[in-house]
DNA sequence: AACGTAAGGATCGTTGAACAATTCGACAAG
DNA sequence: CTTGTCGAATTGTTCAACGATCCTTACGTT
């Protein structure tokens, strides 16, 4: 009797994992969700106007539902709200660029001066692993996706739940850059061994090394996306 | 008349600084605004339900207008967004408390590390001799400010725009939680010195040294809220 | 050619009302 | 003590309307 007591309890317990998704479910975030993909993946173009009228009639919701998911987006820093002229999709200057790897050397490099834990290790490995194999397959794409993987595994080592999603953010932002790259491949390929070499600098413990290592791999990575976004502008 | 046309332009240059307050006002915006200096005083408490029909009509704007309000400040943490149940002030466990620090030790010992402009240091010089004439006066909600000035200050060192944002954030958010401190004088009085004495570290250009007095000083600045916080819950 | 003004159309900002959906407490029944 | 049920209160979402603001175009002035 004392055992299956336990073991409801048990169960019970468990579901207080599940709470977080409860409450995850408004109009407004889903619209913000639907979004959010679009903006990633292209669809919308940076500096593009989002009409209200034209997208609310598109996705069936009311202006006001529109506008509460076009808040969310705004401060997420992927949609421009600018006063009586409506939300333009952003549009990333040089400076912001710079900004966001400025950013990116203080999570990522905290992270990786620390041990990380068998888990983050698990994290980074799966990733390193994917894009070994999307870049075998010639799926640059997939590659691209893999990375990004890598690098929000590498700063959950900080064991910080709010510079995961800070992180997270901060990836969401540079994919409207990524845009840009006229070849992915040229882009991704030279950081598919520098993942590897990262990972393996972690996991023997060379904790400085890989610090450095770093650096020179973000130094390189922002000079690269900087020269092939400057001149457009 | 070339003098003139510099002089001129430089005006001009100058105006740039306030171009962000440009678009800075949309009734929502205000409203957020009012309600985010409510809360950081502790008008409001942790836990508070924020009724919208009761609001709305206190400020003499819509529901919908002050829900973009809520899902601004929502953003920001302060408020907590239930569904179907209404905004609630944040409650932090201490969980999150935790968290907060693991942040300021990547953010300020990221800023500490590097070697601070003039203008950082400017700034933090005046956030340390605020805090020292307050804590002269008995002002101890005085000192409570510059002491929040001192730690903005030293983020600004990272020289970028979107740590410093964090940063606030961040700060805005541990305001939630000071309100718990009974004896306002017994935490902040310890940290006047030590703010001095870290800028003296940073002055003279000794930074690890710097980096490690700020690793213990946020040390103890967690375990006091803590031990303070705890026993609430 | 540069600038100020005016008119018109499009779009956003905000409001107020309405109704559906959900929560929560109270109370009754097992 | 647990489980159903009901009703009041509150939120979620929609809709229509109107004023405010911006953009464009056109016209006239200097």
């Amino acid at each position: 009797m004392d055992d299956y007591l336990l073991i409801v309890d048990d169960a019970v317990a468990d579901l207080a994992q599940d709470r977080g998704r409860l409450g995850r479910s408004s109009t407004a975030e889903r619209v913000a969700d639907i979004l959010r993909d679009r903006i990633s993946e292209g669809f919308f173009e940076p500096g593009q106007r989002l009409s209200e009228e034209a997208i609310s009639e598109a996705l069936g919701v009311s202006r006001n539902t529109l506008r509460e998911a076009f808040r969310l987006l705004g401060h997420e820093r992927l949609l421009d709200h600018r006063l009586n002229r409506g939300v333009f999709v952003r549009v990333l200057s040089a400076e912001d660029v710079a900004d966001l790897y400025r950013v990116r050397r203080v999570l990522e490099g905290a992270a990786v001066r620390r041990l990380p834990s068998k888990r983050a290790l698990e994290l980074i490995a799966e990733a390193v692993d994917d894009a070994e194999r999307a870049a075998a397959a010639d799926d640059w794409r997939a590659v691209g996706t893999a990375n990004i993987r890598f690098h929000q595994a590498l700063v959950t080592a900080n064991q910080s739940p709010r510079l995961d999603e800070a992180m997270r953010q901060l990836l969401a932002e540079l994919r409207l850059v990524f845009h840009v790259m006229a070849n992915p491949r040229d882009f991704h390929e030279p950081f598919v061994q520098r993942n590897r070499r990262l990972f393996d600098l972690l996991q023997d413990g060379r904790l400085d090394e890989a610090a450095t290592f770093l650096d020179g791999y973000l130094d390189e990575a922002e000079q690269l996306l900087i020269r092939a976004y400057e001149p457009n502008r």
